[in-house]
DNA sequence: TATGAATGAGGGTTCATTCAT
DNA sequence: CATGAATGAACCCTCATTCAT
């Protein structure tokens, strides 16, 4: 809305865009740090340097470091209910061992965001948010189970998502540039197939 | 390979069974707090505290709060080394179902210091034992799958290891107490009996 | 003696009327603020909120946040100087009750800005502008007593002076819409009525 | 308790009393800079510093800063309360001149301790330690009105104890060593005996 | 000139670790 | 040796003040 409408490469935008890049700056320092050392050992003034911002105007955009770690979770989350939600869309009918692949799929596509949760899921600290998480993602996950396998005995839904959570972990796990990267995965592959259909 | 199991065997026994006492008892303390708090959120003065010591004998028989966590990382790899090394005793022959049984047997024979010692892996800040533990572990499960599944080609071995060493992680935490226990505990043991019947 | 009560009226007058009265709220806003949570507690930020102003401009009016209470101070200053020097004008012969009752009256006049100053009064980081204040009140009053009250040696005109002034402190700190004020109001009169009686 | 019995002079005592003189030198301490610079003005780690000790340990003894006032209030309130209930054992048939006179002593005798409370009773941090001593002394002084003046209409009593408590608020606040003291002493004597001669 | 995002020093508080007793 | 008071570096967070726009 100001006069530099006519500069359009040099630097994102004036106003709101800014803080949008500040804002993604942050949760990407954020991220890095939590994965390398855990959420307790980061402090703000680390996330503050890695980030290029100055303390206090890390806390301009988040209230506390439980709101960064909390941002953190959420855009996690967010990631993955969304691709549950398009996968069960698909999921009637759909073969066990497809089913497995998708949901490693699923997974592979949230990597990044994933290990991040991951580390931050493990904080005690956070337990509120956590426990939000993962019943969220518990929910998400039995609710494509009871479509996409209908025969399986309801009782069993929740155990099954519960271990099917765990192991689509074990999938975000998987260090993304290491040599075991590949056979680990379709070692994850051919478990999740296995497992479901047995089912 | 499992010579890293015992330095209390060697000649340290009759005397000083004081102290062995008191660690066991600072141990124990900390286990439970760590458990319950996360390895961060836990003071010394608490663990102190919580097994009757005061800090400053604290430091007599640990070095520092990374040496308690340490022998407790330790101490539970000890114990799975052991438990994992007496299947490897009657593994060979073995039915991939039954192999998959007994692990998840072994398993929750350790499962309280499981937990403590999955809540401490968790903690970034512990990286060196993390590593060893993992690395260990992996080594000796690597080991047991040569035995135990001949046919397996060797290249998969590491993987499934490590997929293997993922699964039974999820089976040490599943709560001791809740009403999912029995349930989840049969969804793992389904798992890991079809994951390793398909390999 | 009252020479200090204007510089606004010098020669600032008719343009920056924008200025004048951007001051003015600043001054009220503020005034509201310290009054409720006491000058520390108050920030720059708050101050410029509640009256409408940028903080950036707030520090084109007030070099600093110890200005700002200065202003306040010295504008309370500067109305008690002109009370008093408009009391002494007519103190000449007159009774030592009807002086207390004037003496009382002037400060209920300003009980507005008073109470405020007391608040600034007490914040001890305000020292310089405080002692200032203070001689000049001490000065007036002591003044207004040698016309009043000729007859009272001139060795007790600063100690009642001062005792004065404390009473008077006490008069403006009365709260104005509580129960209390009427019932406290006259005892107060009554207080420092017996006082100059007795003098 | 323990051996050191047979050194008396040395460093007053070993075990308790250490505590007991580091808890002194650090009220001590933080009276003189509260005074000085008012509460919010003042550092916790200030206070370690005059009082020779550590922040960490200034935390062993106070839970925090506001504890640390609050010690100072409750001390100066607690001998206010001794001071008031003596004067109260012998107010009966006493007369206003010598009430007023015993009023003034007894403040004087706390004045040390007063000026300091009277810096921390203006800090608007601590509300409810001030609202607590203020009643607590209202309650004395409206008691001891009841004994002292019979004749008082009830209904006079409150006020005039909020005036009292006010007026004996000056006594409290005269500098000790300073020129006027003995004089303004003198004036705030006269004005207490002529307040409550005419009551 | 007005704006408010950015800055970073500094405050209260905690806790691993040490050391006099 | 055991003890626990003492230490002080470091943490999270606030806010007076500045300066690019």
């Amino acid at each position: 809305m100001t006069a530099s409408s006519s500069e359009p490469a040099r630097g994102a935008a004036p106003k709101r865009q800014r803080g949008h890049a500040r804002v993604a700056a942050i949760l990407q320092a954020a991220a890095a740090l939590f994965l390398d050392k855990g959420y307790d050992a980061v402090t703000m003034t680390e996330i503050g340097a890695a980030s290029s911002t100055a303390v206090g105007s890390l806390y301009r955009f988040f209230p506390s470091k439980e709101a960064v770690a909390d941002a953190l979770l959420r855009s996690y989350a967010d990631g993955l209910a969304d691709g549950l939600a398009a996968l069960r869309g698909r999921a009637h009918g759909l073969a066990p061992a497809a089913l497995g692949d998708a949901l490693v799929d699923v997974m592979l596509e949230l990597r990044a965001q994933r290990s991040v949760a991951l580390a931050l899921v493990d904080a005690r600290r956070l337990e509120a948010s956590r426990q939000q998480l993962r019943a969220a993602m518990l929910a998400d996950l039995g609710s494509l189970l009871a479509v996409a396998l209908p025969a399986l005995p309801a009782a069993r839904r929740a155990p099954m998502a519960l271990a099917l959570l765990h192991l689509l972990k074990g999938v975000g796990q998987v260090p993304p540039g290491a040599a075991m990267e590949a056979p680990l995965l379709d070692e994850y592959r051919r478990l999740v197939r296995a497992y479901l259909a047995a089912a």
